[in-house]
DNA sequence: ATGTTTTATTGATATATGTCAATCCAGCTA
DNA sequence: TAGCTGGATTGACATATATCAATAAAACAT
């Protein structure tokens, strides 16, 4: 139960096209498309954050009136249900921008977002985007994409969770942190066993039990946090078996 | 494995206004905000399709060039796994909009939908709509606004379907049918029991016990396709506990 | 170093859910 | 009317997965 209010000052380090800048790789940079004008208007009250590992940085069902940009760190983004479960949807990192499921609907969070490691980010007043995709269609329609991409992946993988069996779960997984979250092969996960478990929807005992006859079958190597997957070919057909 | 490609006849009957006049119902209209030339754009080349029950509308992995909008009847929305497997996403019905789950990425639909009872449709192009949102921005923001409402429903439902135990997404379905789909209580269905099993990831032998536990619970009263929800205080208890 | 708390692992067991096969029933065709 | 066909239902059984409890290992404070 953390609030939600946090301790904000203001982003000192980067006062002009930060956020361009910030956004510079690949297609989620959705502020590629303002004008000069347009960008000093957005970036003008933004507030940078700090977030120390576990702290949360939105939480499900509060308003929602900012957006958020992740500069730095990873977060996930935890659907909460009733009791204790948690279901995390999927990882943020790095250039990554977070409505929290919704704004656009009811001003309502729809999810928890929580930092993994520590987190720097930059929190951007809703208002502000609803202006822009009012002036800018280009802008609209990149966040249209946006927002389409992200829900859609989320959508795959819940399918996939309620169809698969445990092995091709922790075999998509396994293969969704070597090649989409850390891009590395050893990768070192900074995820607890507990939370890779709620990302397939599993007990955490379960969990184990699948990595440990994964590694027994030589198709990876784990020591503790540290992972590497040695025959991914094996993990791929694991996955498509379901 | 049907062909995605439909006998299309030109709507006769609705040559100006149609699209305007049929989505003219709650919020789900998204052509409301348009100008009368702009109308007048979308629906110049609009084709009318008259599908039977079990056809299919848009096919899963096939390119996404039109948008279509329900104008009668009810049709399933269903992410295809590997194998035989699929999950019916949700159900939709007389003044939808459907876009496959993706225009917007790659051009590619993300899910199938196919036709439950008969159903009357229009398929607009989607270059038109691509005009419309970079030329009417509050277009763009509507169809952004629709667009995140349909996956945030779908993505809750996923959610809880990997969350709760069978009888807790019975209750869900009933609920769901009762109050979303027919809004009426004694409700006929026109889903078949495996249809109805696809919608909670589970078997239709597991489906049929359930229903028969609540009905000797006297929780429901069920007749063949016929359901009669007795108790619905019962079914939230039921769902909210899991 | 020593104890203390959290996290990971393992094992034994219970339970939810799926699978397979048989039967029942309604609607259709001859 | 009889016979067929496909969905609905029921039962016996198999298995995937969760739960509970015990231990091991690691992280942390003193």
């Amino acid at each position: 139960m953390e609030s939600n209010k946090r301790v904000e000052e203001v982003c000192a380090k980067c006062t002009d096209s930060c956020c361009s800048k910030c956004f510079n790789v690949g297609d989620e940079n959705i502020f590629n498309c303002l004008t000069e004008d347009e960008l000093k208007m957005l970036i003008a009250e933004k507030r940078h954050v700090h977030f120390k590992a576990g702290e949360t940085i939105l939480k499900q069902n509060t308003s929602a009136s900012h957006v958020v940009c992740i500069k730095n760190g990873l977060a996930k983004i935890i659907a909460e249900g009733e009791g204790d479960k948690k279901l995390i949807l999927r990882l943020v990192t790095t250039h990554s921008i977070l409505t929290g499921g919704g704004i656009f609907i009811n001003e309502i969070r729809h999810f928890t977002v929580q930092a993994v490691t520590e987190v720097d980010c930059c929190f951007i007043d809703s208002e502000k985007i609803f202006e822009l995709v009012s002036k800018n269609s280009l802008f609209a329609f990149e966040l249209l994409k946006l927002n389409n991409r992200q829900n859609i992946e989320m959508l795959n993988n819940l399918v996939g969770i309620t169809q698969k069996y445990m092995p091709g779960r922790v075999a998509d997984l396994l293969l969704h942190l070597k090649n989409q979250i850390f891009n590395s092969n050893p990768f070192e996960t900074n995820l607890s066993r507990h939370e890779l478990a709620d990302m397939t929807s599993m007990t955490m005992e379960s969990f184990i039990r699948i990595l440990k006859e994964f590694k027994s079958a030589g198709i990876i190597a784990v020591e503790g946090s540290n992972m590497h997957i040695i025959d991914e070919e094996a993990l791929v057909v694991i996955s498509r078996k379901g």
